[in-house]
DNA sequence: ACAATTCTGTTATATTATAACCTAAACTTT
DNA sequence: AAAGTTTAGGTTATAATATAACAGAATTGT
């Protein structure tokens, strides 16, 4: 089951499997999960905030690796084909995919306050998706859907 | 009912009626749709194509605006704030919109061979909001849902 | 007519992303 | 192990998208 990110998590084994699934699905694929790619998916990992290509490069630079940005967008870019995490367009952001491996719709709220985002179930999505083939004979290969508003901490604060 | 962008229609009158809820909807909020910002919704509307901010440039200044990027994006940010367009985040671009006014999530489909974006029925989009709201505890704002493959057309090519 | 507000002009710059070309490392075949 | 092939990374430059900041003009309200 999905985790809910709001809620207090071991955070530790959080990045633990989501590393575990990375290096399976690399072997499985013939891919290399390389130190820039392994340390790029951790700093993706490393709290359940969408962080920017451009974040990432002082991150990198501080830990001796090169950091221009064909670097990072090269990690970036190569975790995203193997479905490792998934880009936020309204944040040009990115994140730790829960279910890499499975081609799934990317679907995402992300809290306006705290900036945590929690991937959704994707199954309504699917249902939009044949809905669309079905009424407008559209083929649909690729799906995003980005939800926005307030986590249930974030709101209490706000009151 | 919202029209499919896909087939043939009388496009003229498709400009010409989103011109005239534009119209409404400013007076209806006390905003003026000065010359800028109609000439820029007026582009948007030209084909059902999603259309970038810096594509808009070149056509103002053929036609004597100013034209600085400052300029086209004041007027897509007013257009934005009437719900008059839809931005498409994974394009960085705009498009507009059938039913100004109404509070809605922004769902299209794009197809990936024409360019041509439909807007789609967005009530499975509110179900997800409303499960995440309901399951979850969060409390939805915004959404945006973007949809990318082949269109009727597009498919049939491609065969 | 005056003040207040809203809109536009202008310059500069920030932010995000990619092109192009070259070197190095790793696998592959013998 | 050597040679060839593929894949990954280094480096420089630049493209594409978006905003900040401030001044001036137009419009609105009184």
């Amino acid at each position: 089951m999905t985790q809910n990110v709001y809620k207090q998590h071991d955070h530790h084994s959080c990045v633990d499997e989501a590393l575990t699934r990375a290096r399976r699905l690399c072997e499985q694929n013939g891919q290399r999960l390389t130190p820039v790619r392994q340390r790029v998916l951790e700093m993706v990992w490393a709290n359940h905030k969408p962080v920017g290509a451009y974040d990432l490069l002082p991150k990198l630079a501080e830990e001796g690796f090169n950091s221009a940005p064909p670097t990072v967008y090269r990690a970036l870019d190569f975790l995203l084909d193997l479905g490792l995490i998934h880009r936020i367009s309204s944040l040009n952001a990115f994140i730790g995919c829960n279910h890499p491996g499975e081609d799934h719709p990317s679907c995402f709220f992300v809290c306006r306050e705290c900036g945590k985002a929690q991937e959704l179930d994707a199954s309504l999505m699917r249902s939009l998706a044949t809905k669309a083939e079905q009424d407008l004979g559209l083929k649909v290969e690729q799906q995003m859907t980005e939800l926005m508003g307030l986590c249930p901490a974030c709101q209490k604060e706000a009151s």
